[in-house]
DNA sequence: TTTGCTTATGATAGCGTTATCACGATTTTT
DNA sequence: AAAAATCGTGATAACGCTATCATAAGCAAA
């Protein structure tokens, strides 16, 4: 199937914005100071402390910011104030269903509070962490907001000097840069393991990718067969270093089969990899439950969804973002912020896979 | 199924970075130029364009910069140079499978050139779309991305007086405010009817959101009853104003069924959508496609993995990102870029739901 | 030798805001 | 009525960097 492009004039002539270099200067506050005659920093309190500036001035110099189409240089405004009002980032990689939901929660709360979000991703990359955090700093971030908890020792260096908030997610430790929300990885490992046990089953795998690219899976696997070990059951381990998708799950799964034909239940890194599990057993007529058990991990939509639906352990990830930033807001607003670590737990949810 | 919190003390006590008012002074390239007994400019030029000193020098200026652990202030920098290597891009939301690969195909080039993304999203409001714009336009971005072709005058006014490379991205339109990259809806509309037609489906539906929420939907839809009408085959149309998902997918197939229930084919606005219809009919034992024929919309990975595998429309969404990045970074350059508008095209992909 | 041309470095003046202090004009207190 | 406090406004000096111009040193050309 041929690519369809429209048939007529595809592409048309040259960019129609001139070179900015030409551009005529742009409004500034002293534009506008002059235009509402008043000093520009009426304009500015105008703007930014309206209950400092009396009624009257405040409605002419709105009208001139209005009129004349004047939009604050935030960069300036940020050099003057040492506060640029923006927030980084650093999630590993945005194509993974966990953090977009993380994302929105932060997105929730923190532009309309007048935040900007510089959002950086190292694609897993420990040592890209590192430049990327130098990179984020350099926009002298009102606070930083970072995924998981084992950084290298530059990189708690550079986080803690930042003398900036910080606030470490997804996970949980015992010593955290400043503050901390998340849950454990390891509670998990031995809730689902144990989980899988009382119900009955007996040959239990954990699938997912391993090492530098899931670190938190590899906590969850670590507890997880220990504690299958523990209770003297038979655990069986297949991975996969490629990024976590559907694809990667029905891989896992034909792995899985051939290895281990005894298997029945299997625990996997994330909904996506157990989804695609189950398709892969649709196509071979295996029955899930029956044949085999199926666990997912973050309860995203698709588990829900999928037939049969998917057990699954569900991770508050919206509520996670969304409770990040209402500490950071508070502590940016100077309020004591009482606990500095927050666990906020995690569920199984037991659907029809199990 | 209660949360599961790890025991012991969940919460320890204060936050441990001290109030950053009392912080000590940042280092700035004046203590490194001290440091390093040369001048400030000579330290900027070391690490911006250090072809412009010498060899010793440049390496006594990087050594004292790792020493004091400077990280240059991008907002001071940015305010005297007058490029903050910013650029900022507005899409409608993170929550919907098409706008993270888009994403991803601009943090595949940008921050390797130095730029940092200031990503908006205005929930598919418009009126949050001007505000949105206001607010990152101020942040002096070298460029700007916007997802969509259709917007408010005072949107396009702003857009252009800010005097910065645009570039409307995922539609066509044959009026860009700058540069456009896309491909036509009302095409895929147009190709995705006579694809069912010629198959020999004879009532067949269209199934999304409609008005505001979706735009580009809303074209696609528009073509395709257009299409059909001018075959002379039924058509339905069938629509939900929730956010996308694969639940409401199911809500969908569960409506139209209700309503239209000779209906054999039905294209869907995406993926998701499709896939949770799809399910649907799993449940109540509907035979794809011999009972009914599903199409989704982009090619997301879930249309490829489902069983039956969803036949789909195709579109290059992290190519559409890269490319938009790439003519952007040319453009930033001082390249001339030749095409202003780019139709990128689409693929209709034909699997087993068809 | 003198002149001119490079090249490497530094001094200085902004960039567009906001913090701070100062100053009248009011209002409140004594 | 005088003194004190409060309020609204503006002048000015940063904020930390880079553009620009000036200068010194080195070298080639005349």
């Amino acid at each position: 199937m041929a690519t369809i492009r429209t048939k007529s004039k595809s592409s048309s002539g040259q960019a129609q914005i001139p070179n900015p270099s030409l551009s005529v200067k742009r409004i500034t506050i002293v534009e506008v100071a002059k235009a509402a005659r008043v000093g520009t920093m009426t304009v500015s309190r105008a703007l930014n402390r309206p209950e400092m500036v009396s009624a009257d001035l405040r409605k002419r110099i709105l009208k001139t910011v209005e009129d004349l189409g004047y939009i604050p240089n935030r960069v300036a405004g940020g050099l003057a104030s040492g506060t640029a009002k923006a927030i980084s980032v650093i999630v590993p990689t945005l194509n993974h269903p966990v953090y977009v939901p993380f994302l929105e929660g932060l997105y929730s709360l923190l532009p309309q509070e007048g935040y900007q979000i510089l959002l950086g991703t190292n694609e897993y990359q420990l040592d890209a962490e590192e430049n990327l955090i130098a990179t984020l700093l350099g926009w002298q971030p009102d606070a930083i907001v970072i995924a998981g908890v084992d950084h290298s020792l530059r990189t708690r260096n550079m986080l803690a000097q930042a003398r900036v908030p910080v606030i470490e997610i997804m996970d949980l430790t015992e010593v955290p840069i400043d503050m901390n929300i998340g849950f454990s990885h390891e509670q998990v490992g031995i809730a689902t393991a144990n989980f899988l046990a009382d119900r009955g089953y007996r040959h239990i795998a954990y699938a997912g990718m391993l090492s530098q690219l899931d670190l938190r899976g590899a906590k969850r696997m670590k507890s997880f067969v220990t504690t299958l070990k523990r209770r003297k059951l038979g655990h069986y381990i297949v991975s996969n270093d490629k990024p976590s998708s559907i694809g990667v799950g029905k891989t896992l799964m034909v792995d899985l089969l051939e290895k281990h034909p005894q298997v029945d239940a299997v625990f996997f890194a994330n909904d996506d990899l157990a989804a695609g599990a189950l398709f892969e057993c649709q196509r071979r007529k295996i029955r899930v439950p029956k044949d085999i058990a199926i666990v997912g991990f973050n309860d995203s939509e698709i588990a829900s969804q999928v037939n049969p639906a998917l057990t699954t352990v569900s991770t508050p990830r919206f509520e996670m973002g969304r409770l990040a930033a209402d500490m950071l807001l508070r502590r940016l607003r100077g309020t004591r912020v009482d606990s500095a670590r927050i666990d906020i737990g995690f569920r199984i949810v037991e659907r029809e896979s199990t």
